[in-house]
DNA sequence: TCATGTGAAGACATTCACAGCA
DNA sequence: TGCTGTGAATGTCTTCACATGA
């Protein structure tokens, strides 16, 4: 199958919200112009999405709901658990794993870490907590691939730095500092501040154009 | 001058934010291949950008370190101030209250709304909280342009269109759903489920082309 | 008739490569 | 020499438009 790009990848995780709504709703089949208002996309971009992951629906029914959901499911999660450590268990970080917990079928929070000695050995919202010295031996012990960090900017590069070496290929970072780590790793910048920044410039952008 | 790209304005963010560091560092002036490496741009690319915001440099200085700062500023802050309102006061809302306070000199959360009676009319934060049901009344009043939403999902939907009714223009949405909105808002999509679904997509690709 | 699947065209974004300058 | 500014080339993404099928 071809390299599938990025921006189809976004779009995939948001058809298959879109479709899981829809098997709720007790539909049972969906064209591509269904997911596209759901969704914001042009009816062939989904088109060419789906075919990209291979997978084809029919003229007279359009997609088949189940089947589609099971092939996109595939693709994104590979039918593998995932496993992740969040890094700075401050309010964000609590919050971070309070929210995704039990969320998501292959998606699991394996381990914690914080410099607080209180907080370090303690359970968290039902997930132990490490020192940031036991990092290369925890995230290697449990195969942890994913890193959710959201420790105070100075500290930000320092424990990529070791989440990386220890064996992490990718990195949601919510610190307002852009690392710099080596090329084969993966980075979603996810700081609240440059969100708000572009935000606020697009939302001002709009409100130009609409009073013109 | 000619409009400017989503993809420029996002790497104007990360200059301002590289130059600022350069600026600490006691730096005057810089080069474009300077702003490349920190934010992993490449050094045409970062002189494109700055064409588009009209900055010029000199070929035996660089950029005035100074004066271009102060160019980006202006155009991604426009130097007003930007009013934001948050959406739900849980966890979630908390820590991003907490954390934006006082970091940015144009943008201000003025307002927060929660359907918990106990927060309402209360100061969370040094924030002041109010009922659902004022938001068309304190978004109006105030003048707010752009809204944090972390309410649950249940009631995502219909928040939104409230506050865009009251003047929003754009959201940043940390609720899992899609937003359903007129065309002329802006939604900047920051679910926490998606993006680790993504970068656990990605990190596995790189996993298997790494040990390839 | 109203879908899908898909070549081909078009729009958009990035990189190349070099003139011009200090 | 080593930079900026920028046409031209290349690469990537999206839309168009239509053959095909139920």
């Amino acid at each position: 199958m071809n390299p599938v790009s990025m921006k189809t990848i976004e779009r995939l995780i948001n058809y298959r919200r879109a479709l899981y709504q829809l098997q709720a709703e007790q539909k049972e089949n969906v064209f591509s112009h269904q997911i596209a208002v759901r969704t914001g996309a042009s009816s062939a971009q989904v088109r060419r999405d789906l075919m990209a992951i291979g997978y084809s629906g029919s003229p007279a029914r359009g997609y088949d709901l189940e089947l589609l959901l099971q092939s996109i499911s595939e693709f994104i999660d590979a039918d593998e658990v995932q496993k992740i450590a969040v890094a700075g268990i401050g309010k964000l970080g609590r919050a971070i794993i309070d929210y995704l917990r039990g969320r998501h079928p292959t998606l699991k929070i394996s381990a914690a870490f914080d410099v607080d000695p209180d907080k370090v050995n303690r359970v968290l919202h039902g997930c132990r907590c490490y020192s940031l010295e036991q990092i290369e031996e925890v995230v290697t012990a449990h195969h942890i691939q994913v890193a959710i960090l959201t420790v105070p900017a100075s500290e930000a590069q320092d424990v990529a730095e070791r989440l990386v070496e220890a064996g992490v290929r990718g990195i949601i970072n919510y610190a307002p500092v852009l690392l710099y780590l080596p090329e084969n790793i993966y980075i979603e910048n996810r700081d609240m501040i440059t969100a708000v920044e572009k935000t606020a410039y697009l939302a001002r952008q709009l409100q130009k154009k609409g009073s013109k």
